[in-house]
DNA sequence: AAGTGGTCTAGACCACTCA
DNA sequence: GAGTGGTCTAGACCACTTG
């Protein structure tokens, strides 16, 4: 029997669902269930705010019992794939949405609301890796990337420069507005599903390029943040410099 | 029939445990059973690196069933109350432990690996909250906190001073010894079972009292790190203003 | 071989939302 | 009242660790 990771076209029958079959697999079958969701999600089968089915058909069509469909969508909750309301239903959880869209900025204000969302695109170049990009992006040499130069900004002032880095082959042409959007509008739009992410914060100078970008002083004192975001896979899907201005700016960092 | 949260004493009869006479109470039985563990884990029934009963076991003693004794364990586990391994068994956490202990600690250095762990204490002083405080700690108005101002040392010198707030209900009768000790240790020495925290991170200069402190020139620009720590009941339990030299560090944000 | 946690089943009833 | 997720039960078998 075909396992669900197959079938990402809207066949109906149950059968071409079924993971109950590789339940001799090593992958527990919550998991795999969990991978189902995921894969129509990022395959845009079933579209953000929109309901999927109940638990029981969900354990009905992959072949699971209840409680295990239930584990499994417990996973995709806590990994921001579903947002479940008693009551109500299970929805696919808008990436692009007001409250998931900042999920990565942790630049806040002084009044601790986050910082602008203007974004204007400087400079995008499709090219081969360099060896900083290589090491943090964890790609193979001659593996090609986008790398796009862009500008934050709050009340219509420049206050981060951003480089952001992509491998290309998880954006495929990649369009100069699209490079315009938030990472995870970006995301979404190429079915990439984003999950942890990992930030070195520190201080430093502003060099002459980013000087004349944020129209402060050669040397002005910055806040550097070097970001690499990977998929629910743990995969790279994109490493970010950027350097910000943190006159009455501040990082949030959650602690658990 | 008693609940298990009266029972912070050494009986073994089962009756004195069992939380299902509460199970018409608003709270689910699995709450109350993680609330058991975390009561017998802060009140020292429960040793650090010991192990404790058997899932079936305990499903017993507090008259729940074994699914439901999980979910508790399974939340136990995420907040690091317990460490569970397949095959051997379920072991307290030791929050003290080389793993743990910079749990809340996100100063790296050039090498990654964490800054230095000496701490010299350089005041220690028991008063009444000042109006920042009450802010930041949730307190109520009069209520006494302990003001500690510590350095702390990498290879023998100083990158950090540490202006640490904490409120003086939970931490009766701190020592000058104990004030040396990370927050992790001292919280454990009082039974305080940590969860989330907070931290502001932003830029500045060094106030001459900071300056002298870290051994550099007045005005020097250090990193801000304006921490709170919220037991796992999520009332505060530590309020830290850090002045952080970064150079060569850098500040580590784990993303989710 | 014995004991542990990890996975999985197949139900039950309750709390909540909405038409 | 019908439908949803949330809680809870009472088992089964498997994978892993240890004596």
């Amino acid at each position: 029997m075909a396992s669900i990771l197959e079938c990402t076209n809207s066949s109906k029958s149950i059968f071409d669902h079924d993971i109950s079959a590789s339940r001799f697999s090593a992958r527990p079958l919550y998991l795999q269930a969990r991978d189902a969701i995921a894969q129509r999600i990022a395959a845009g089968d079933w579209k953000p705010h929109t309901a999927i089915p109940n638990e029981a058909d969900l354990a009905r069509e992959f072949g699971v019992s209840p409680g295990t469909m239930r584990k499994a969508l417990d996973l995709a909750e806590a990994e921001r794939l579903v947002t479940r309301r008693q009551g109500r239903g299970t929805f696919v959880t808008d990436p692009t949405s007001d409250d998931q869209v900042e999920r990565y900025n942790c630049i806040r204000g002084r009044d601790g609301k986050r910082a602008g969302k203007e974004i204007e695109v400087l400079s995008l170049l499709e090219t081969t890796v360099n060896e900083r990009e290589c090491l943090r992006l964890h790609l193979r040499l001659r593996e090609r990337v986008i790398r796009i130069r862009r500008l934050r900004l709050a009340d219509g002032r420049p206050y981060m420069l951003e480089d952001v880095v992509l491998p290309a082959r998880l954006y495929p042409n990649l369009t100069h507005e699209t490079a315009s959007e938030r990472t995870v509008v970006m995301a979404q739009k190429f079915g990439v599903l984003l999950g942890k992410g990992e930030e070195r914060v520190s201080i430093g100078n502003a060099a002459p390029d980013v000087a004349s970008a944020l129209q402060v002083d050669e040397g002005h004192t910055i806040m550097r943040l070097d970001r690499v975001i990977y998929t629910l896979q743990d995969k790279p899907a994109e490493w970010r410099m950027g350097h910000c201005l943190m006159d009455g700016r501040y990082y949030l960092s959650e602690l658990r």
